[in-house]
DNA sequence: GTCTATAGAGTGATAGAC
DNA sequence: GTCTATCACTCTATAGAC
């Protein structure tokens, strides 16, 4: 039986994190997740459950860093419009339309804030400096990009919370599709 | 010294519900806010915290119900646009422009869904469909106002989001100026 | 006496730290 | 597994209004 190592448990632990909060994943639950005693938990992450919860945003960071931001920030002024349409997929695919929670954005709204705060800024300040600069090279006025893009990641975040309030992922889709139809350029 | 009263008690309760979450929420952070010890809370809500709970979602559905969907429903075609305007402006100051959370919003994205959630349904769904209406009687075409009005419901949960983790109010009033914008009807 | 509101010690269960 | 702290909650006791 191989061992476990901390990078293996990410996934399970954001999955705890993401399902029950900050608060509500005991250690219990993240024990029984990950099939891990107290002890061995205690050695990847020996500064507990904030070290765990770090872990996990550091590794969410580093998945929306590399597949939505790059993709982003790379994307000359030929295929910005196609970017910026595919983070829209991408974006629709990790939230499994909805079914899955933001785990940074419902941080934000917890009172698990002030204890993530810097990490939560910057995950979202990136998202929209990204996605501003790439709505520039698609041929968006530079004088309402930013404003855009505030709306865009902003109204994905409102899209998670309406479909799970109502319990229906066609709103997540319906919203979604609106906000890129506003990210495309009309002649 | 006068006697409390179960509906004195519903905004003291609702802030520390709206700061620290269901669960964060403890009874001696309940018994503090309050300045009632749990003998009197018990006797108030005999069911404990999640009456508690459920009574400030029933006070809040009751404010937003007049204050917000009534004016919505009430508006003949001649001020439904400023009906809709309106709004836009009685949510900003009950958001206090981004600092103060919903909690109807923050309770869909945690772990207490499943305790609320018909009531969560309630409340987005009472606010879309009165929402919906309003833009149909200003001039929308009704075949879009559904869609329009769950992007203006949502797009104002996602600000809250994007500005408590930005940290900044400014990105919560001009996100709300730009759905306003797009709820108003161009000739 | 009854009713309503109050306070808080005490319950077992479970939390996170180690 | 062991630790202490804290959790939601129960229970008893007490106050004054009627």
């Amino acid at each position: 039986m191989a061992r476990a190592e901390r990078s293996d448990l990410l996934p399970r632990l954001a999955e705890v994190f993401r399902e029950h909060g900050y608060e509500g994943a005991s250690l219990s639950l993240i024990s029984q997740a990950t099939g891990l005693g107290k002890g061995s938990l205690y050695h990847f992450f020996p500064g507990g459950k904030e070290e765990m919860a770090q872990a996990v945003l550091a590794e969410i960071d580093g998945w929306f860093a590399a597949q939505v931001f790059r993709p982003l920030r790379e994307a000359n002024d030929a295929d910005a419009d196609a970017a910026v349409a595919a983070m829209f997929g991408t974006v629709a695919a990790y939230f499994r339309s909805g079914r899955r929670v933001c785990l940074v954005g419902a941080l934000s709204l917890s009172d698990a804030r002030d204890r993530f705060g810097e990490r939560l800024r910057a995950y979202f300040a990136e998202w929209v400096v990204a996605l501003s600069q790439a709505l520039v090279r698609a041929g968006h006025p530079p004088e309402t990009a930013d404003a855009l893009a505030e709306e865009v990641v902003g109204g994905i975040q409102g899209a998670l919370v309406l479909a799970r309030a109502l319990d229906r992922t066609e709103v997540f889709e319906r919203i979604l599709a609106g906000l890129r139809d506003r990210c495309a350029i009309r002649p």
